[in-house]
DNA sequence: TTCTAGTATATAACACTGTTATACATCAAA
DNA sequence: TTTGATGTATAACAGTGTTATATACTAGAA
């Protein structure tokens, strides 16, 4: 194997094991086997380290919400691919953390990181939108799906900060899917009334 | 003025001015003309300094949201609420990030800071729960009120970190208000369906 | 007034962080 | 064999939070 990937493998490792907190430069390298210049060499420093963390969670998401096939898509569709979302801001805490910013106060992503970012953003404004009718606007898609990421992103952040209640029988990710099934039957009204009345 | 005050002015002027970044040990103590080791008398380090500001950070938004009289609210001053919220987000960066740990990885608010979090919390469900039938249980009223905070908070929080789009004038305020609405009708209905078939 | 106790402040150091200048090793091509 | 380039290691620098030590100052008692 070469240094390259040693040193992501060791990244990924202490980031799932210790978050954001447990990436050091020296502790990857440790990690690694190897000595820290590495990580300047085949990376930007800690930067291109975060960078790559960075890309790998917005993979995650854009691969979770990946189960409505092209064209129109059923109101079900539309809530399991945000389910997805969910499962990932649960499973992956350390990488949601990181895409928003809870890891390293420094951090800025690189431009090829936004790349990943607007892609897995442009899977939810395609997923959302197709629940749409198709007289509808880019526009009113992109509104949609930004309510959408808003709505099931508040509820992941929230449950990551807060011990939600002493009822542990408390399903935030079920709250999130009630709230997203309410306002896509309230867009849906309200982006078809015009053309019901033609 | 005492020596506790200087650091504590000195903090939040840093705070404001460059967020959590800004804030080092040696800074404060620089800004108000002290040794570092006031922070460890009078404050319990870092730590001390970040609760204080954290605090500080939930009672904006306990106050933002304090617009609503005791008893039955109407449904235009729960909105009013959450546009405090909101505002407080937008106006008050810094002290929202480090809510929701954006500025220091490191961090865990201590007791009194969660004192803090859960006064401004129990704000929220008064409010949000006064919209809802005095029939309401407790349950029912910290139900809505999660889902409220959770929605404001979505948006708040994807504002900070997406340039929400080529359009400048895309509202995100008014998208969460919005939402919020639609939010409080289906609890409303939800909740009230049963008395009304007695 | 002088001595003492206690508190507040300052200095310097420790262990850590990300980063980089320098030096060394390794390996392919001339 | 020599040259050049690449990859790696060591050590250092400037920064961080923290703390041990030492100093100053102030209040109260003899």
């Amino acid at each position: 194997m070469d240094s390259r990937s040693k040193i992501l493998n060791a990244a990924s490792q202490l980031f799932l094991e210790g978050g954001g907190s447990a990436l050091s430069v020296r502790a990857i390298s440790k990690r690694a086997g190897l000595s820290t210049i590495g990580i300047y060499s085949h990376f930007q420093g800690k930067q291109g380290i975060l960078d790559a963390l960075y890309i790998e969670g917005f993979n995650l998401v854009r691969e979770a919400m990946d189960v409505v096939p092209e064209g129109r898509a059923t109101k079900a569709q539309v809530l399991q691919s945000c389910l997805g979302y969910l499962n990932v801001g649960e499973q992956h805490e350390a990488h949601y953390r990181l895409i928003f910013g809870e890891s390293d106060a420094g951090y800025q992503p690189s431009e090829e990181a936004i790349a990943a970012r607007n892609s897995a953003f442009s899977k939810l404004v395609r997923v959302a939108g197709s629940y749409l009718p198709d007289s509808s606007s880019p526009a009113e898609r992109r509104q949609i799906a930004l309510d959408v990421w808003a709505i099931v992103h508040g509820y992941v952040s929230i449950s990551h900060h807060v011990t939600l209640s002493n009822d542990s029988d408390l399903d935030w990710k079920a709250m999130a899917i009630r709230v997203v099934d309410v306002q896509l039957d309230a867009a849906r009204e309200c982006f078809e009334s015009v053309p019901d009345k033609i």
